[in-house]
DNA sequence: AGAAAATCCGACCGGTCGGTCGGTCTGGCC
DNA sequence: GGCCAGACCGACCGACCGGTCGGATTTTCT
C-alpha cells in the first residue's frame, strides 16, 4: 500500500470503500456491480480486485467500518459516566448522531442482517462482523441490566427490550421515501434529526418508566 | 386464466406469488433470478412473464399483497372500538400475529421501504403501494391523534411516534440471525412472539402514558 | 542506477441476467 | 368440425455478472 504523502487525499482503497458504501445502501449487495464500484471512484475493474480480492469481501470491508464506527462512538459515550438513564439517553443520541451524519449507515445496517444468505457463511471476515456487533449490543444489554437492577428502569426482560430498541433507532434513518412522506420532509434534515431524537429518547425513557434524566 | 375446478389448489399465479414472495424476502429484488421464481413454482421461464409482465410487476404484486393482508387485519382490529389504548393495543398485537404468521412479510416490506431505487419510480403499481401503505399509516395516525386529543396519550409529535412505532414494531421479525442469536431462540418461535409482542406492546403503552388498557 | 513491490489497466472467461420469440397443447364455444 | 384464448415451453438474445490474466506504469527501497 503506498503511503499517502503526508494529508493527501485518502487512498485508493477508502474511495473504493466509500464508494461502495454509498452503492450497497442504495441498492444492496446484489444490486452492485463491481465495473459500477470501480467507474465510481474513476479506477478500472481490475484494480478495485486489486484492493479487495473479492465483492464479499469489500462488502464485509464497508459493514466492518460502519459497525467500528458506531461501537468507537458507543464506547466513548457509555464511558462518560452517569446514571444508568443518563448514560442510556447520551447513547441514544449519540448513536443517532452518527446515524444521521452518514445517511449510508442505517440502510446497509438494516440490510446487512437478512442479507446473511447470498454471503459468505462462515468467513474470518464474518467473524469481525459478529464480533463488532457483539460489541454494540452487549454494553447496552449491560446497561440496562444494571437500569433495571438499580430501579431506575422497569423490570422487563433485557433482550426483548434491546430488539425492541434497535427498530425506532434504525429503521427512521433508513426508511428513505417512506419517512420523507410521512414528515413531509428529509429524514436527514437536521430540525428532523432533533425532534426525532427527542422523541425517541422520550419514547425510550418514558417507556422504560425512568425518571428524568 | 383457467377457471379453478371449485375448491382446486392455487392457480399458477397465486403459486408464483408464494415462491416470489419468499425469495424476495430472503435475497431482495436484485438478488432473485426469474429462472429461480420460475423452477420453484416447476413452470418454465417463459410461463412466469405470460402472468407477469416483468420483473418489477411480479415484485409489486407480491408487496401489494402483502400490504393488504396487513391493512385488512388493521382495519378489522380498529373497527372492533374500544378507547385509544384498547385500540392501539389490539391493532399493535394483531399486525405482531400477522408478521409472526409468515416470516416473509417483515423482511419484504422492510426490504421495500429502501429498494425504491432499482424499481420503476412512478409506474401505475408503484401507485397502489402507496395508496396500500397509506392504508395502514393513515388510520394509526388518526388513531394516535385521537388519543392525545383525548389525554390517554401523553403529547407528542404524530409523525414522528408514527416512523419510530414502524421500527420496533417490524425489525424484529425481520432480524432473522440478528434477533435469533440475541434471543437465543427463533424469533418466530411462539413463546418468543408472545413475549416480544408483550413487551412490545408494554413499551409503546407505558411510552405513550397510556393507562393500563 | 536498478531491483522489487505496489498499483493500475484492457481484454478476456464462463455463466447468468431479464426478456422475447415462435410455437404446442388444452379446453371451451359455436 | 373449426376456431380461439389462455397456459405453457425451449431456444435464443444482448447485456452484464464476478473474477482472472499478463503486462504496463509508478513508487519505494537499496
Amino acid at each position: 500500500m503506498t503511503t499517502p504523502h503526508l494529508s493527501e487525499e485518502p487512498s485508493s482503497r477508502d474511495r473504493i470503500l466509500d464508494v461502495a458504501e454509498g452503492l450497497f445502501a442504495r441498492r444492496g449487495y446484489a444490486g452492485v456491480g463491481m465495473r459500477e464500484v470501480a467507474e465510481g471512484v474513476g479506477l478500472g475493474k481490475s484494480s478495485v480486485f486489486h484492493h479487495f480480492k473479492s465483492k464479499a469481501e469489500l462488502y464485509s470491508a464497508v459493514c466492518i467500518r460502519i459497525l467500528a464506527t458506531i461501537e468507537d462512538r458507543l464506547v466513548r459515550s457509555l464511558a462518560a459516566g452517569g446514571r444508568p438513564t443518563v448514560r442510556l439517553e447520551r447513547s441514544l443520541g449519540d448513536i443517532v448522531d452518527v446515524l444521521a451524519d452518514h445517511p449510508n449507515y442505517a440502510r446497509l445496517l438494516l440490510r446487512s442482517m437478512f442479507e446473511d444468505d447470498d454471503l459468505p457463511q462462515d468467513g474470518p471476515e464474518s467473524e469481525s462482523v459478529h464480533r463488532a456487533i457483539a460489541g454494540i449490543t452487549g454494553p447496552i444489554a449491560l446497561l440496562l441490566k444494571e437500569g433495571m437492577s438499580a430501579s431506575e428502569f422497569r423490570l422487563a426482560s433485557v433482550q426483548h427490550v434491546l430488539i425492541l430498541l434497535v427498530g425506532p433507532l434504525v429503521f427512521p434513518f433508513a426508511s428513505g421515501e417512506f419517512g420523507e412522506e410521512l414528515l413531509g420532509r428529509d429524514v436527514f434534515d437536521p430540525d428532523q434529526v432533533r425532534r426525532l431524537k427527542a422523541e425517541l429518547i422520550e419514547l425510550v425513557r418514558v417507556g422504560l418508566g425512568a425518571p428524568k434524566g
